[in-house]
DNA sequence: TATAGTACTTTCCAAAAGGAAAGTGCTATT
DNA sequence: AATAGCACTTTCCTTTTGGAAAGTACTATA
């Protein structure tokens, strides 16, 4: 009998796709980075420009994206203590898998819908 | 006193991007499709080529990427049933992502490693 | 007949995620 | 003095996810 075909290791490819998620994984945490890539800077107006969040998610999203360092929590001692939250040079990089996932998504739409 | 600014909408870019989500978030859906992208077809030998899956995370997640249509489930009633997962063409479109993901991916690892 | 392989399913249970609602501490405005 | 806005935190509770382990039904091989 023939030798038992071994599986096929993919782990070059697996591995590094599975550290990109660990990171951006999550149902918040792109939609984040997109907005704060927009413009908006404050707490509010980045829960406001996604529809159904909840601060409680916002809040810890925004934590571990800092620590990622793919947003930076800037803090104003103005009057009124101003915290500002703002895209890091380091985000630039994630623009490519945004537009890959953009793209395919307005795609998956149209092939839903068409079908 | 001037007019509270307004938040910035980026609806147009977050809701594709979450419709890509929906499809493809989750630990475990871009490693099948990428070990079944490189050839592997029965059950056991895609389970053996991603670390850490259970049989149960397997069945589950193959059920959920044949109704999106990204893999195919062949039964072929040979003496022994032989059943095999292969790759649709559909799902080629996801390649852009997937590399993208494996490039940051290898990037994040050495910004990570280096500091 | 006994063992092994394939492709799962089932059970059990612990941990994590997710949402609604209310609360907090601060300041600015009326 | 009362109200409102900002940036959260806290509580409560339900749902989902995730893993370990065992079980099942079938067939092929020794």
């Amino acid at each position: 009998m023939a030798a038992k075909k071994p599986y096929l290791s993919c782990l070059d490819s697996v591995k590094p796709v599975r550290d990109a998620l660990d990171v951006i994984n999550g149902k918040w945490k792109l939609p984040i980075i997109i907005s704060v890539g927009v413009g908006n800077e404050r707490f509010t107006d980045i829960q406001d420009s996604i529809p159904g969040i909840t601060p409680k998610a916002m809040a810890k999203e925004l934590k571990e994206l800092e620590q990622h360092k793919l947003i930076q929590r800037i803090i104003t001692n103005d009057y009124p203590v101003k915290i500002t939250y703002k895209w890091t040079t380091y985000a630039n990089t994630l623009t490519p898998i945004i537009d890959a996932l953009k793209v395919w998504g307005l795609k998956h739409k149209q092939e839903v819908f068409n079908k």
